[in-house]
DNA sequence: CGCACTACTGCAATCAGTTGCAACAGCGTG
DNA sequence: CACGCTGTTGCAACTGATTGCAGTAGTGCG
């Protein structure tokens, strides 16, 4: 099966949010546009500070709650996804980093995504309760294979 | 060996924190004591502005920092362990609490702990790649039973 | 009992994130 | 192409949490 498992739209989801915006009333402005910009070049995760600088390096205007508020409408786009870091800081997830879960190791601090099979068991293990699991949401602490070792 | 399973030390943590502080050099003050007696009469979650406030209304004079800094040493003697709501926020587990991870429904904010059986089904999911969970660190979120059909 | 060592506290500054509000500016209309 | 509706921005104030630092005060020792 050569079927693509990503279609265009998957691919570049960044193309149409103006017209996404559009049909929900919503507006374009340079603020957004600079937010869009500097998630588009972004794969995997990126902290609010850290996108709020990003925007800055780019010359256009943008202040903080103004970046906070353009995520929030982002998210309801499903473009984004939000969650928190150990630290409880939010972290965005952009892209294929948004569809998974993510494991995080306590003493090195790196992290990794949740591998599908292995999202399905978790979800599995809840399911018998009927609570659903959202994947995309999940971060499991502990200690990595190498940190335990050494 | 009829080895209880619960030792009057683990009934009753709190009545021994003094010694545990001294054993490590550190030392026993009116705001530590203050944070104490409010976390022996909690159980479950506390998020660390109610501990503050809750410290305020018992006279005592305490500020944020010393209590967060409290926090991270009762920490470190397995007294509390903290985690983050779903909000990112601090929560501290006092008591049972520590010992499990937590569900949370991200319709109604409900929360419910993870039973032993399921902590455990969670674990073995990773540790075929060596890696650790920590089952009291865990927050699983997703839509409850009710919601769902709601 | 009083001294000294050093852990601990309080303060003030700072960071991350949120919110209310008045002014601004997309963008569809006429 | 100017107008005006209403979504959006920037500001300022605020909450939760953290940190550096100077002064304070537990605690062991003589």
């Amino acid at each position: 099966m050569m079927s693509p498992r990503v279609t265009p739209a998957d691919r570049r989801p960044w193309d149409s949010v103006r017209e996404q915006l559009h049909d929900r009333g919503l507006r374009w402005t340079p603020q957004r546009r600079a937010v869009v910009d500097v998630l588009a070049t972004t794969e995997g995760h990126i902290t609010g500070s850290e996108l709020i600088e990003r925007c800055r390096a780019r010359e256009t205007k943008v202040v903080p709650s103004t970046v906070y508020r353009t995520l929030d409408v982002l998210e309801q786009l499903g473009l984004v996804r939000h969650g928190h870091g150990a630290d409880g800081r939010e972290e965005f997830h952009v892209g294929a980093a948004a569809e998974h879960g993510h494991l995080h190791c306590d003493r090195c601090g790196r992290h990794w995504e949740i591998d599908e099979p292995r999202a399905s068991a978790v979800a599995e293990v809840f399911g018998g309760i009927g609570f659903a699991v959202d994947p995309s949401h999940v971060t499991i602490v502990g200690v990595c294979a190498e940190c335990r070792t050494a």
